[in-house]
DNA sequence: AATGTGACCAACCGCTTTTCC
DNA sequence: AGGAAAAGCGGTTGGTCACAT
């Protein structure tokens, strides 16, 4: 027995409002508000729409104040800090964010500001797949596996001894699989990156992991009362100058938020400190082939995004290549130099599946 | 010029939560 | 306390536009 349904589907109208509609409906609420019925509104106002329809409307494009496109470098790093705090609590995270609503932020997410976090990763991937220097060494025949794992060597995950030597990397998903589609999926590429900072919180994927030094939810204090991090967020004095530091274990990766400096120096661009990290901290991947299958995963692997809001595929590799796609530069390497091994969790571990 | 493709965004759908009686 | 209705919310769809071929 199913619910009935909230308005006479058959009598309602639908599809884009249009200019009059619009203006009924903003007179009216203008006037005399919603009345606190949704349902009883459209009638009320001889509108041929559903309450719910109403309702949308008025909250996503006719409310005052409502604020479309042009997002700022400083929202796209509150959400994207947020999203790693809670993940896609849209309604929330447009709380953070006068004039914007979540629908708004939900379309900027899966629009553009996933394929601005991630997609600048795989340029640099081609660019690097494309470096001269590199396929001359790869041509000198220095290019085996093992060398380039000697090439980690001054960063105990890339060590050659646990790269397992026989193991090529198995294909761990099928074409279809979506990925960078999933929001827990790019969740926990976030999480990774800037979270996740003790090597005894890896067993605990439940445990929030930022620790941004700004005050994110002064409203609801009580809803991350088990998160001791995000508590003590809370604590800390608001302010117009927001900086999260995100303290990556053996490391320091200071993701400055807004753009109160100016917003031109590397720290302040987000994107740019998580391709860093990216390449910092590969062993922070952990759990994350899902994502990492451009960088790791390449092999006879044709990536194939289906989804057409999220196209861009790139081209399949061979194993050495991708390796050799991964060589750091020395003195990222050198940053890496001081990592706690964190033992059996190791990068190298997926490849030989489950 | 016609067609295809991808990006963007408004709106819908259906499930969950909250409120009211 | 519990059930129904309303509101809230997040995922998804479909229309439109711009650009490429």
């Amino acid at each position: 027995m199913g619910r009935a349904p909230c308005c006479d589907k058959a009598n309602v109208k639908k599809g884009p409002w249009s200019p009059e509609e619009d203006a009924k409906l903003k007179a009216y609420i203008e006037q005399h508000g919603t009345g606190g019925n949704w349902i009883a509104l459209p009638q009320k106002i001889g509108l041929k729409r559903c309450g719910k329809s109403c309702r949308l409307r008025w909250l996503n494009y006719l409310r005052p104040n409502i604020k479309h496109g042009g997002f700022s470098e400083e929202e796209d790093n509150i959400i994207c800090s947020l999203y790693i705090s809670i993940g896609s609590r849209w309604s929330i995270i447009a709380a953070q964010l006068p004039g914007r609503t979540d629908n708004d932020i939900k379309n900027y997410w899966n629009t553009r500001l996933k394929k601005k976090l991630l997609g600048k990763h795989r340029k640099e991937i081609q660019s690097r797949r494309n470096n001269k220097q590199i396929s001359q060494e790869m041509k000198k025949g220095s290019a085996s596996r093992d060398n380039y794992c000697n090439n980690y060597n001054n960063n105990p995950y890339w060590s050659a001894e646990t790269v397992p030597n026989n193991v090529l990397p198995p294909i761990p998903y099928s074409n279809e699989e979506p990925r960078f589609n999933d929001h827990t999926s790019i969740r926990k590429l976030l999480i990774k990156l800037g979270g996740r900072f003790s090597s005894q919180d890896d067993d605990d994927d439940d445990q929030l992991p930022i620790n941004p030094h700004y005050n994110i939810f002064p409203a609801a204090p009580e809803m991350f009362s088990s998160a001791p991090l995000i508590d003590n967020c809370l604590t800390a004095a608001p302010g117009p100058e927001m900086e999260c530091n995100y303290k990556v274990e053996g490391g320091v990766d200071n993701v400055a938020m807004g753009s109160t400096g100016g917003g031109g120096g590397e720290s302040s661009n987000f994107a740019y400190e998580l391709e860093q990290m990216i390449y910092n901290n590969p062993q922070k991947f952990e759990g994350l082939e899902f994502l990492c299958g451009d960088i790791f995963l390449m092999n006879n692997y044709n990536n194939n995004y289906n989804r057409g809001d999220f196209g861009g595929g790139i081209m399949s590799s061979g194993w050495s290549e991708m390796m050799s796609s991964m060589v750091l530069p020395s003195s990222v390497v050198s940053n890496n130099s001081n990592y706690e091994d964190s033992g059996d969790d190791h990068l190298m571990r997926y490849n030989a599946g489950p």
